[in-house]
DNA sequence: GCAAGGTC
């Protein structure tokens, strides 16, 4: 790669320090890196105050692939920029709403950023290169273009540079120091385009229901205090479907009664419990005859043995969705909660970064590495140690899930902790979570022996089974799921015995549940699978025809 | 007065 060359002299300075404006997306992040990367360097680290009071600047000397360089360090807070409609378009009552499909729009940094701005720009003219710290998500990659845009209007010269990094840990940030790329505009087009599409649908339809629904049940605003706007986003309503669908479901369920038979056989090993293979019966006379059928002749008679060794298997490589699942599951924490802990946990360094889709390790991750740094934790150190033991034969190969964002790994730890004082018992869960699921995905599933046992009264059927957990492995550490054995007494093929209870057993149909937050998760995920699904089908379509 | 995405 050819460092330099292009902006205002760069490499080509015959060993002159080049001066490197870097920018971060959040105030945190960009202490963070210049702490790493002023470490050991002649000068050490500086603070100075920027225009903005939150966004300070740090300075310090670094190297980047044998080239001097004078850093300084400065971040934004999220977007730059907004979008909005042109002032004529603004007012309510401007435009019809259908207008907004096509009325023009800008993007400007709005009043409350602009000492940002100024901070980007007075930097900006005193430097050769820019580097973008920016989060590595799409987000991110539009931030990116938003302060290039900025500073480039400052500074036509600078030479632009994307750092791309996972882990906000010194290895990885000097790593992606010494492997800069340039940005990606696709990724940020595809940011502007949303907005521009989550703006405009929004505006339209939440002026027009508003303005309709106040209409339609005569809503005075001059005596009805309550600011009434009846709003509609591209995101909420996917949601509140799914939402309503399942509400919908649940309240028009009537409880309809339904009948089966149970048989149940005690012996001096244990109980089994048998279940009617036909299930249940809605009709009562059907349920009654057969029962009737089978008191007659009760005699029971084993018709079949199945004994198979179970496997459960440890979970994928942990992506965004599924560590917002599972702590809602495993903790009852909110997905939104999870994300801010994970945050925390990630700008500390202790796991990697947690916006990913990706749920397969790439075969570079030294995975051993990781499990190595575990070892001295005194909850799961001593699974570490036996994990790494060939002798015991725990260690496998993670699965690979089907997806891969290209951009992070799966969700990992990448520093060890006992657990850090300033945590609130959500930090500690949390970490503990990533941890132990890291560790569960490296190790053999839980096996078991399954004997499954039919038998025959009166021409009927059924089924008791009952497990025996021979090895529980990743279940060891992955102490969030369990597998339960039951015990049911030894049978043998042909053989004949009475039961020890036959009874007829009535219930009720249940509603469906509430959506719980994982379902609804699960439910967006599906969706969104869908409709990547069909864009890619139209793609095609689109490229047929093209050709 | 409107969206959704960043972050303080």
């Amino acid at each position: 790669m050819a460092y330099g060359g292009g902006g205002g002299g760069g490499g080509g300075s015959g060993g002159r320090a080049i001066r490197v404006l870097n920018v971060a997306e959040k105030p945190s992040v960009a202490k963070a890196v210049s702490g790493f990367l002023s470490k050991n360097q002649q000068g050490g680290l500086r603070v100075r105050d920027g225009r903005s009071r939150y966004n300070r600047i740090f300075e310090f000397n670094h190297t980047i692939n044998g080239q001097p360089c004078h850093m300084s360090f400065t971040s934004v807070t999220g977007h730059l920029m907004e979008l909005d409609f042109d002032d004529r378009f603004r007012r309510w009552h401007s435009c019809d709403p259908v207008d907004l499909y096509h009325a023009s729009v800008r993007k400007f940094v709005p009043e409350d950023k602009s000492d940002i701005r100024r901070t980007l720009e007075e930097e900006a003219r005193k430097c050769q290169w820019l580097i973008l710290w920016l989060d590595c998500d799409r987000e991110g990659e539009n931030i990116a273009f938003e302060v290039i845009e900025v500073c480039t209007q400052a500074n036509r010269n600078l030479n632009i540079w994307r750092a791309r990094f996972s882990a906000l840990i010194e290895r990885e940030i000097q790593n992606s120091l010494q492997n800069l790329v340039r940005p990606n505009q696709l990724f940020a087009d595809a940011v502007d385009l949303r907005q521009e599409i989550d703006l405009r649908i929004g505006a339209s339809f939440t002026r027009f229901q508003t303005m309709f629904l106040r209409d339609a049940f005569m809503i005075n605003l001059a005596t009805d205090d309550r600011n009434l706007v009846i709003s509609y986003g591209p995101c909420q309503f996917p949601t509140l479907g799914f939402v309503v669908e399942r509400y919908w479901e649940n309240q028009s369920h009537e409880a309809e009664e339904f009948w089966t038979i149970n048989c149940t056989h005690n012996t001096d090993e244990g109980t089994a419990n048998f279940k009617w293979m036909r299930g249940h019966f809605f009709d009562y006379t059907c349920a009654a005859i057969v029962y009737e059928m089978c008191i007659q002749e009760p005699t029971v008679t084993v018709t079949e043995i199945k004994e198979q060794e179970k496997l459960k298997y440890p979970p994928l490589p942990l992506s965004t969705l599924e560590l917002e699942k599972r702590a809602s599951r495993f903790f009852h924490m909110s997905p939104a909660h999870t994300m801010k802990v994970a945050e925390d946990l990630y700008q500390a360094g202790f796991i990697s970064y947690p916006r990913t889709e990706t749920d397969r390790f790439s075969e570079k991750t030294d995975l051993r590495a990781i499990v190595f740094e575990q070892q001295g934790h005194p909850l799961w150190g001593s699974y570490a140690q036996l994990l790494l033991n060939p002798e015991a034969g725990l260690w496998r190969n993670p699965s690979s899930g089907r997806r891969d964002d290209k951009a992070h790994p799966p969700i990992h730890p990448t520093r060890f902790s006992p657990g850090e004082s300033g945590w609130s018992r959500d930090h500690h869960r949390l970490y503990e979570l990533v941890v132990r699921h890291f560790l569960a995905c490296v190790s053999q599933p839980a096996k078991a022996a399954e004997t499954s046992v039919e038998i025959d009264i009166a021409g009927e059927t059924f089924s008791s089974s009952g497990r025996v957990i021979h090895a529980k492995n990743y279940l060891d550490v992955y102490t969030f799921e369990s597998w339960g054995g039951s015990m049911i007494p030894t049978y043998t093929l042909g053989q004949q015995f009475m039961p020890t209870t036959l009874t007829l057993d009535s219930g009720v149909t249940r509603p469906p549940p509430l959506l719980s937050e994982a379902d609804l998760l699960t439910c967006m995920d599906k969706a969104l699978g869908q409709m990547q699904r069909c864009m890619s089908t139209y793609r095609s379509c689109l490229i047929d025809i093209m050709q």
